[in-house]
RNA sequence: GGGCUUGUAGCUCAGCCAGGUAGAGCAAUCGGCUCUUAACCGAUAGGUCGAGGGUUCGAAUCCCUCCAAGCCCGCCA
């Protein structure tokens, strides 16, 4: 059974089920991030389909301040540091703040992804006072709340220690505050930039409870009964150990059920981070790889799984993957035993509808090669219509889908991809310089391929014909072909190349070769 | 130190959560027009399932111990 079935099987089928997730917008959310999101929404799938009722919400952590100023932020936003996300000038200047410039992009891919989450911003949340009851809860039971977290986590507080970070109102910094004096309903406190006040914690937005209390509390609020969360909330100590206990004791609210999921690793790079400059955004992901690889790179690992994500090279294998095994699910190869819950994680990596029948699929690997002999979308339909790679009436369907995978293998050879697999067809001959034999060869090519069916095996056996009778090694001659038209020595597979390159074009170079390099 | 995960063919892994005679791809070997690029086809061979113990009629699968690797333990998924 598929790990999602499994979890959903587990829940109560009597009662509503709250599946959460929350993301803090702190910068570019990657695809790590994503795990967390795409785990709740099979989770989320699996129940629907099972009969429970279900609903899925994700909170925006917009009321966490700013760490610190990111690689990727401009120094003058030190000022800023310790603010809520909230609250800071959006980078770019065309959001409402900071963390909606991340937000907007990462609500973006979920709606691509095929992920509907009802969202919530803790910012509001928080400014519109749902957490009063909460806050107040927390800071009746200061004492019990600290003595649970000293106990879980072994690390010693301050004394003076209370579960609420004070929204400075002179600075707006969450960090820099001091309670003085807690007394029902104000607070008294002491800002690092000489600010001293009280605050009324009925009032919303004048504060935010820490994580490991905000946690708890989102349970409680929203009826939270499922939340995936990452193995660095997981790790003894950690805020699941302290957040379950202060969810019971404090809250009297049984913690949800849960899963803890596994990192992606970049490929040969470790853990993401952004402010490393390691992480691949979800947007950059999603513009080089169609959305039901990307699901169905989360779908068909366990949760405890690593990843390795591959940015290069890697993606070609893995969308040939996913066209595998969508080939299976629609019977066209025979299933392989291997492949564990075939037809679910097909299902599970779809953003919206599952496909009737089987999409039009053209190698990715194929497109590599053909969006480098052109850009163009009706260019690139001409020449896979011309060898028969797709029928010349193409629903309209197979021809977004398609088109799409055309605009991805674009942008991740703009970005991505290794050297060796990119090229680019001269439209003049290229000044090279060949040898005798070379040229001796090209004449005899030239004159078995005028009269040759224009197939890539045929081209292909072409070449051996012609290093049979002019005597030249093969190799050689390979090279002396891909020289005329790329300027290099190597090129994509040369049969399906010439193919694709068209009769006219193949003729008209070797022609022009022979004669530039005779004179 | 603690937590989690992983350990199955030379390599990458599936099978484990519902115990019932070990699976795939790549590599290797052999063969098929001298067949280049991480892109041909067919056949063959290849594993005491990390080690030890336990439960069971039966264990890769469940339980315990140990060994090794990876990751996580500052509110970074």
């Amino acid at each position: 059974m598929h790990w999602a079935d499994v979890i959903a099987y587990r829940f109560d089928r009597d009662v509503e089920q709250v599946i959460a997730t929350g993301i803090t917008p702190s910068g570019p959310i990657h695809i790590g991030n994503m795990r967390e999101v795409l785990t709740a929404d099979a989770v989320y799938r699996a129940a629907k389909d099972l009969g429970v009722k279900a609903r899925f919400i994700y909170i925006a952590d917009d009321f966490d301040p700013l760490r610190k100023v990111y690689p990727f932020l401009p120094d003058h936003y030190e000022k800023y540091v310790g603010m809520p996300l909230s609250e800071i000038p959006c980078p770019c200047g065309g959001h409402r703040s900071y963390a909606d410039h991340y937000l907007s992009s990462f609500l973006q891919s979920l709606k691509e992804l095929g992920i509907k989450p009802e969202v919530y911003r803790a910012s509001e949340l928080y400014i519109k006072g749902k957490y009063r009851d909460l806050i107040c809860i927390s800071l009746e039971n200061s004492g019990r709340i600290k003595k649970i977290m000293e106990e879980v986590s072994g690390r010693a507080l301050p004394k003076d220690w209370l579960p609420f970070n004070i929204k400075c109102e002179n600075c707006g910094r969450l960090t820099s505050s001091k309670a003085l004096l807690y007394e029902y309903p104000l607070i008294e406190y002491e800002c690092d930039c000489g600010y001293q006040g009280e605050i009324d914690i009925r009032k919303g937005g004048v504060g935010k409870l820490p994580w490991r209390v905000d946690w708890p509390a989102r349970w409680k609020l929203f009826g939270v009964t499922f939340e995936p969360f990452g193995k660095d909330h997981a790790a003894a100590g950690g805020s699941w150990d302290t957040g379950k206990r202060i969810s019971k004791e404090i809250f009297n609210y049984p913690p949800p059920m849960h899963v803890v999921y596994e990192f992606i690793q970049l490929k040969g790079k470790g853990a993401m981070h952004s402010s490393k400059g390691t992480a691949v955004s979800a947007e950059e992901m999603l513009r080089m790889t169609p959305p039901e690889v990307l699901r169905f790179l989360i779908m068909k690992n366990k949760p405890s799984k690593h990843i390795d994500f591959d940015p290069g090279i890697g993606i070609l294998d893995l969308v040939d993957e996913y066209d595998k095994e969508e080939r299976m699910y629609f019977g066209e190869e025979e299933a392989e035993r291997r492949i564990k819950d075939l037809k679910r994680t097909y299902e599970l990596s779809q953003p919206y509808e599952i496909p009737d029948k089987l999409p039009i699929q053209v190698p990715y690997r194929h497109l590599v090669t053909v969006v480098q002999i052109t850009r163009k979308w009706e260019e690139i339909k001409k020449i896979l219509i011309r060898n028969g790679q797709i029928p010349e009436e193409l629903d309209k369907r197979d021809e977004e889908r398609l088109k799409k995978r055309v605009e991805n293998v674009l942008y991740w050879l703009d970005r991505f991809a290794p050297e060796k697999v990119k090229f680019e067809v001269k439209e003049e001959l290229p000044k090279i310089s060949i040898t005798e034999d070379q040229l001796n060869a090209l004449k005899v090519l030239e004159n078995i391929l005028a009269n040759i069916e224009w197939t890539p095996e045929n081209l292909h056996d072409a070449i051996y014909k012609c290093a049979e009778r002019s005597g030249t090694n093969a190799k050689d001659i390979f090279s002396a072909v891909y020289l005329i038209i790329l300027g290099q020595k190597h090129g994509p597979r040369l049969g399906y190349f010439l193919a694709l390159l068209g009769k006219d074009f193949v003729m008209n170079r070797l022609r022009e070769a022979i004669k530039y390099s005779t004179s």
